[in-house]
DNA sequence: CTTAGTTACGTACAACGTACGTAGTGAGAT
DNA sequence: ATCTCACTACGTACGTTGTACGTAACTAAG
């Protein structure tokens, strides 16, 4: 009866190789490429237990030998895809564009695996290479005179206003994988009774919003938007407030 | 064979009572209510057609007479949330307070139940309480003189911070309503494991986050800075960038 | 009164996570 | 060289999930 322990453990401080008995079939990093590979193919509901031992083209049960619950498969998807950037370069010395450039890559990271946005919440956010990368957030800040405590601050909005605009951005299209009929259709009707509901008259302010003719929503450029604020946020002195 | 329809549907358009036969024995408030009473009490997995069935005394099938989907259930329980707060009140005309205030209730509401966080990512989000919300903070925003596309803009910033940082604070704590262990016992585990990590020398700017000594953090503190940053966005004008 | 649509719900099934047992393997101890 | 035993591999099986389907009872519309 081996690994499964009745007590807490960290995926990450099991290690991957015991001393005895013949050597495992597959790496750590063989599982989460596998798990990675049929989340992108079918979405995160299709990451079950069977179908990542399948597409490893071992049993089912060997899997819990690598992974002793599927929490922990999750914790190895996030933590594969948060390695999948390439952060060797040193820090430019403008912590305000280098922020920038993480947070785009973060949100292209984020758009490639749309599952992410889901996973990361539902999983412990200090894997090896998520620190890997907190470390580096914070070396791009290392110009500016901030305590600590403050950098942490700064780096969780940004992260924040990536996640949540991804989110936003792909819930309807993700959540449509589980759905008998097509994400277009599921919209077209959301809409329509959308419009139904704002003509009734009793959400002005939101009949005014959606009447004001805008053109379609960049949505980059709302992404920048918000990512400019938060940085200014940090950068400006607030007013006083009364 | 009724309600259970192969196209797209919105649960907010189809009519509560249908015309002909006998007289539903619940109504949809009815439902929302006993849902959400089984993910206070339980957490969000507990939340089971089986389980809220039991809750309203009817059996396991009976449900899908009033919720053709799950996800509709899901849909009902966020509305019915949503419907909690008291939103009569006309705006004090200071946008800044009326929207403070209104990030502090919907902070308090996404506390009192801690389910709601991973609801509302996987749920639409235009019920017609979140519409009456949505129009509620456009209305706080009327002395504003922005376009209606920037006012959504700040409404959606506004939302995402509430959402992002109670998220933070919940997910250890709902997580491990699923484990076989305590949230205590596992956030032991983890600290001694990043504790072992940081010491690596690996991470040290972390570590020197880690060792800043600034006392306890206080969760309020951080919520409300994070908002004023975000509130000052918009307020301020945003200094030229080379 | 008829009739057709609705409500109520038991049964059944496929898919899931995973507990458990068994068989085989191979590195360290003797 | 042989023994030993932790480890690997994996089939079987169980409890739980969402929900398709069929049946029986009920009631408003024609």
């Amino acid at each position: 009866m081996a690994g499964r322990p009745a007590e807490p453990h960290v995926i990450w401080a099991r290690p991957e190789r015991a001393g005895r008995g013949p050597k495992p079939a597959f790496s750590r990093a063989d599982i989460a490429a596998a798990a990675v590979r049929v989340a992108d193919a079918g979405g995160i509901d299709a990451v079950t237990m069977r179908q990542v031992a399948a597409e490893l083209g071992c049993g089912t049960m060997s899997l819990y030998n690598y992974v002793p619950r599927k929490e922990d498969l999750y914790e190895l998807m996030a933590d594969r895809v948060a390695g999948e950037y390439d952060l060797p370069e040193k820090p430019s010395g403008d912590w305000r564009a280098d922020l920038t450039a993480l947070a785009h890559r973060a949100r292209a990271m984020m758009r490639a695996h749309p599952w992410m946005a889901r996973l990361m919440s539902a999983v412990y956010g200090f894997s090896p290479n998520a620190m890997r990368y907190l470390e580096h957030s914070l070396a791009c800040l290392d110009a500016l005179d901030l305590p600590y405590g403050e950098k942490m601050e700064l780096v969780a909005m940004v992260n924040g206003v990536v996640t949540t605009y991804v989110a936003n951005e792909l819930q309807t299209a993700e959540r449509a994988r589980s759905l008998p009929w097509s994400a277009e259709q599921e919209h077209a009707v959301r809409i329509a009774y959308m419009g139904r509901e704002i003509a009734s008259g009793r959400y002005p302010r939101l009949a005014a919003a959606f009447a004001e003719d805008s053109g379609p929503i960049d949505l980059d450029a709302v992404f920048d938007r918000a990512l400019a604020r938060v940085l200014d946020s940090f950068t400006t002195r607030r007013p006083e407030n009364p």
